[in-house]
DNA sequence: GTATTAAATGAAAATGGTTTTCATTAAGAA
DNA sequence: TTCTTAATGAAAACCATTTTCATTTAATAC
C-alpha cells in the first residue's frame, strides 16, 4: 500500500463503487489533517466549519464505510465515545499502539519497541491460529495506566 | 493473591467499607459458577432465575463497584455491551486472553504462548513507561479474526 | 448541457445499553 | 431492638449510535 495521498482515497472509493462526495471528501480531509484520536462528534464539528450543511448522521454513515474499506480504523479506548484514526497505510502516522491514561482518558501513540511486538505477534498468531483452527486477521494491544500529570508523585 | 474464594470475597468487601448483600452475594455466586463471559442483562437474568427481586439498576452497580475493587474485570469487545468475568485472582480461570470472533461474537479463551507475552509484555512496559514517564498498570491483548465455523472454507 | 437514476444526504425519531433519581428497604453497629 | 446509612428497585433520564424517509446530488447516458 502507499502513502496517504488524495487521489488514492477518491480511487479506492470509486473502484469501490461509491461515490465522492462532498461530506465524503470533507471526513477524510479532517482525519487526514489532525493528530488527534477524534469522535464521530469531534469530526462533525470539524467538518461543519467549512461545510456546516453537514449532518451527525452523514459521519456516522461515511466513518461506518471507511472502516469497513480499511481506510479508517475505529478504537473503542473505554469511555463512551468510539475514536476514529486514518489506517496506517493512509495516515502519516504509520504503524502504532497506544497508551490510555485511566485518569483523563489522554492517548499517547508510541511506535517504539515494534521489532519485540512483531516476533511476539508472529510467534502467538501462528500458535493460536493452530490450536484453535482460528483465522486471526487483526489484533489489538494496548496499555493503561496513568500520565505523567495524572500519577500522584 | 489467593484463590476463590467466598471467605475472601466477603472480606474484602467487608473490608472496604461495603455490606454484604444478597443480590451483591448472587452477582459474586453466578460469575463465579459460569465459565462465560456474561453481559449486564446476562447476570441479570441468571440471577432473577433464584432471586427474582433483583433489579438491572443494582446488577449495573455491583459490577461497576466490583470492578473498582478489582474482583471483576469488563470487557469491551465492541458489539455493544460489557462482558464481565471475575478477576484472575478469584476466578477458576486463571490469566487469560481472548480470540474473538467478528462474525458471531463468539469468544474463545486462551493462555497458552504466555512465556513470549509475558516476555514481550515486560520488556515493553519497561521501555514505554521510561520513555513516555507513563504509569502501566494494566494491558489488554485480543486477536480478532474468524472461527472455524464463520470462515469461508 | 440536460435528463436520468440510484446512491447519498440530513432531520427527526427510534434504539438500546447504561446511569441517575428518589422513595423505600435492610445490613450491621450500638 | 433501635438506629443510621448504605443499598435497593422502579421509573425516568441519558446519550452515543442507528434507522426512517423524503429530498438532494453525483455520475452516467444522451
Amino acid at each position: 500500500m502507499r502513502r496517504h495521498c488524495q487521489h488514492q482515497w477518491r480511487g479506492q472509493i470509486k473502484v469501490c463503487g461509491y461515490r465522492m462526495t462532498k461530506p465524503r471528501q470533507s471526513i477524510m480531509d479532517v482525519l487526514g489533517k489532525t493528530a488527534e484520536h477524534l469522535s464521530a462528534e469531534d469530526i462533525y464539528l470539524a467538518v461543519h466549519k467549512f461545510y456546516p450543511n453537514i449532518g451527525l448522521t452523514t459521519v456516522y454513515r461515511n466513518l461506518e464505510l471507511l472502516v469497513d474499506m480499511g481506510m479508517v480504523v475505529k478504537f473503542e479506548f473505554g469511555h463512551g465515545k468510539a475514536k476514529y484514526e486514518l489506517a496506517d497505510e493512509y495516515g502519516k502516522k504509520g504503524h502504532h499502539h497506544h497508551l490510555v491514561c485511566k485518569k483523563c482518558s489522554k492517548i499517547i501513540d508510541y511506535s517504539d519497541f515494534m521489532k519485540d511486538e512483531v516476533q511476539f505477534l508472529q510467534r502467538t498468531e501462528k500458535g493460536l491460529s493452530a490450536k484453535y483452527d482460528f483465522q486471526i486477521t487483526d489484533h489489538l494491544i494496548q496499555f493503561y495506566g496513568y500520565c505523567n500529570r495524572c500519577r500522584e508523585k
